[in-house]
DNA sequence: TCACGGAATATTTTT
DNA sequence: TATTCCGTGA
């Protein structure tokens, strides 16, 4: 049996990493640059802690997804023994939603609140926007979406709704008024009913810890350590409540590069990690510059990326690993031509023995990846995609996500529109009609049977009664829920949808997940916080052997991985760079960041390409260059190929 | 009041 | 290109 009770940290960690993992109390700052080891240090400081004697449960290990955080933890088990798995990890929402559950009352909230998503605050900005009035038949009053971005972006860069308005959509400036009514009602609203959107969980959370010391001071004598990975991405809300956390112990450790910042466009502020120091007096800083990732060539492109940043925080990296040939810059015909050659190129590297899993195609956004998911298929090349459009996402499973959600929420009006919708011959007028009935009735699910209802939706009424009465979430699993719900949505989705076998057998995969969950609550609160992030839920997306299988993905959802040969796929101009980006100096830097993470994902190979030539409806121009970002690297740097 | 079809229009990234 | 919006006919 191997000795695990010491680990020999100073064999397998270089120095600076070496001291992060011994760092003990106060404030820490660690820049690390990509592929430096970021993970490995936070995973092994978590297990010397819990190896010198810390509880687990007083570490609190705030991540950028839940996965990320459930591996560093499953490793530094690995590492040292199965306490490790006892300490707190999650992202600052599954956080923020868990010590709200518990002190939301304090605020005079309920604690039995359900979580919106974008959708539903999309939806329910509609909905409120109908019923005053406000912005109907105004072509040029703003789209529901647009509605959300702007109440989010209030929030999460800390403005008021008309400072966003103002900045960022001064041609709606004459509706401003009436956006702000609306923003009223909408805050109003979700009150009201226990709603809580994204932004809502850190909003009340820091007003939790600022308003009632008490809760403060139990939850920061809780978590003793508090570890934050990606710090550039937090944002000021974010860094408020980590500030309130560790008032008095002043025990926190941070980890991020400023030059992988790229969720400013969600109000992620990288002042955060710059002002960290001045935050926190005596905060120690540590900076990991070697790279373990990439070969030379790899990191030499990366280097010249960033380094026509204007804001660049200087960090040159550097790795011991040598290469043979710089990455290719490669121009195609068309977009076909682009997934051939990708193809081609996957083809041949598995023929050299790469397995599959040790490659990614990356891409800005996800619908970049059609033509080439389509390709993939044809040739039976197995692939798993991460990002963009997203299993949750469908119709579908938000529709029987919908029944739960009155289930345990009857108050949820988004979610009884979207089931009345679903009936036949009921418009949004019945919708509405049937809703406010069920409503002064007080009875929830029940009243359904009590209201007055035209006849011509009688039967359909009576047969969504019946099966709300058969729903009983006190006695029954969520999967036995879940089956229930699929014996009476079937039926629906087979009138609806012309591809309802597929469909259907998405739902299926629904069901099995829902077989991993004991409780209501915690199933729709991770459905909302925590969604499986790709396109068809990974379990069961092909049964193969986990290697098998080739990952797409947005640049943005391969943060912190790396595979041995890495596609950047659309580096065109105008696509990436997005166009939307390049009339402003702070979005295009964004892309510039988002350029670099991509190439640092890579290990030994990066391939770029780019369709030659794309007519672009939005400017009604053909694109035609190659991302900007690229066009003046040198050929020894980056080297060029044509492909027809 | 609903459903359907044609026209306009906006087009990323995610908790 | 796909969604969303609007107007029309049932």
């Amino acid at each position: 049996m191997i000795d695990k009770s010491t680990i020999p940290f100073a064999d397998v960690l270089n120095e600076p990493q070496l001291e992060a993992v011994s760092f003990d109390d106060g404030p820490l700052l660690v820049i690390a640059g990509a592929g430096s080891g970021k993970t490995r240090t936070l995973t092994y400081r978590v297990a010397r802690m819990v190896q010198d004697g810390i509880p687990p449960a007083s570490i609190l290990l705030l991540t950028f997804t839940r996965r990320a955080s459930f591996e560093m933890l499953r490793r530094a088990s690995d590492l040292l023994d199965h306490r490790c798995e006892q300490v707190s990890g999650g992202t600052f929402h599954s956080f923020a939603n868990a010590v709200l559950r518990r002190y939301a009352t304090y605020l005079g909230l309920d604690n039995a609140f359900t979580i919106i998503d974008r959708a539903d605050m999309e939806h329910l900005i509609g909905i409120l926007k109908k019923e005053s009035g406000a912005g109907a038949k105004d072509r040029t009053f703003p789209k529901n979406r647009t509605l959300a971005s702007i109440f989010s972006a209030s929030v999460n860069k800390v403005l008021t709704v008309d400072d966003i308005v103002f900045e960022d959509y001064p041609h709606m400036h004459l509706h401003m008024d009436t956006i702000a009514s609306l923003h009223t009602d909408y805050q109003n609203y979700k009150q009201g009913h226990s709603l809580l959107d994204y932004d809502d969980l850190l909003i009340y959370l820091s007003r939790l810890l600022e308003e009632v010391e008490s809760v403060r001071e139990r939850v920061e004598s809780t978590y003793r350590y508090i570890m934050v990975d990606e710090y550039q991405d937090t944002n000021q809300i974010q860094a408020n409540i980590l500030y309130l956390l560790t008032r008095q112990h002043q025990n926190i450790m941070v980890v991020g590069d400023d030059s992988q910042s790229i969720y400013a466009f969600r109000g992620a502020a990288v002042e955060n990690i710059l002002s960290f120091p001045n935050q926190y007096a005596n905060t120690t800083i540590i900076r990991l510059e070697q790279n373990y990732r990439s070969v030379q060539p790899v990191l030499t492109l990366a280097n010249a990326i960033i380094d026509t940043a204007v804001n660049k925080y200087t960090k040159t990296l550097f790795s011991t690993k040598t290469g043979d040939a710089p990455p290719v810059l490669v121009r195609t015909t068309n977009e076909n031509n682009q997934s051939r050659f990708v193809l081609d190129k996957i083809k041949e590297l598995s023929l050299k023995g790469v397995r599959l899993n040790q490659i990614a195609v990356l891409f800005r956004a996800g619908f970049h990846a059609f033509d080439l998911e389509i390709e993939l298929s044809r040739e039976a090349l197995p692939f798993i995609k991460v990002g963009g459009f997203k299993f949750m996402d469908s119709a579908h499973i938000k529709d029987v996500l919908a029944y739960l959600k009155v289930c345990y929420n009857s108050e949820d009006t988004i979610s009884w529109y979207r089931i009345l919708l679903l009936l036949d011959r009921v418009g949004p007028k019945s919708a509405r009609d049937i809703f406010q009935a069920i409503q002064t009735h007080g009875m929830g699910v029940q009243g359904l049977s009590a209201i007055k209802i035209p006849d011509r939706i009688a039967k359909q009424i009576g047969e969504l009664a019946t099966l709300f009465n058969s729903l009983h979430p006190e006695d029954m699993s969520v999967a036995g829920l879940g089956e229930t719900i699929l014996s009476y949505y079937l039926p629906v989705l087979k009138n609806k949808y012309d591809d309802h076998p597929k469909r259907a057998r998405d739902l299926e995969q629904l069901v099995s997940i829902m077989e991993r969950y004991t409780n209501l609550e915690s199933f729709l609160t991770d459905m909302a916080i925590e969604p499986p992030n790709t396109a068809v839920d990974e379990t069961f997306a092909v049964a193969l052997p986990d290697d098998q299988r080739l990952t797409l993905s947005t640049i943005h959802s391969a943060k912190g991985l790396e595979w041995h040969s890495v596609f950047i796929i659309w580096a065109l101009d105008g696509r990436f760079p997005s166009a939307r980006a390049i009339n402003k100096p702070e979005d295009l830097e964004e892309e510039l960041r988002l350029l670099y993470v991509a190439a640092t994902r890579a290990e030994q190979n990066l391939f770029i390409t780019y369709p030659g030539q794309l007519f672009d409806r939005i400017s009604g121009s053909f694109l035609n260059r190659p991302c900007r970002f690229l066009d003046s690297i040198s050929a020894d740097v980056l080297a060029r190929e044509v492909v027809y």
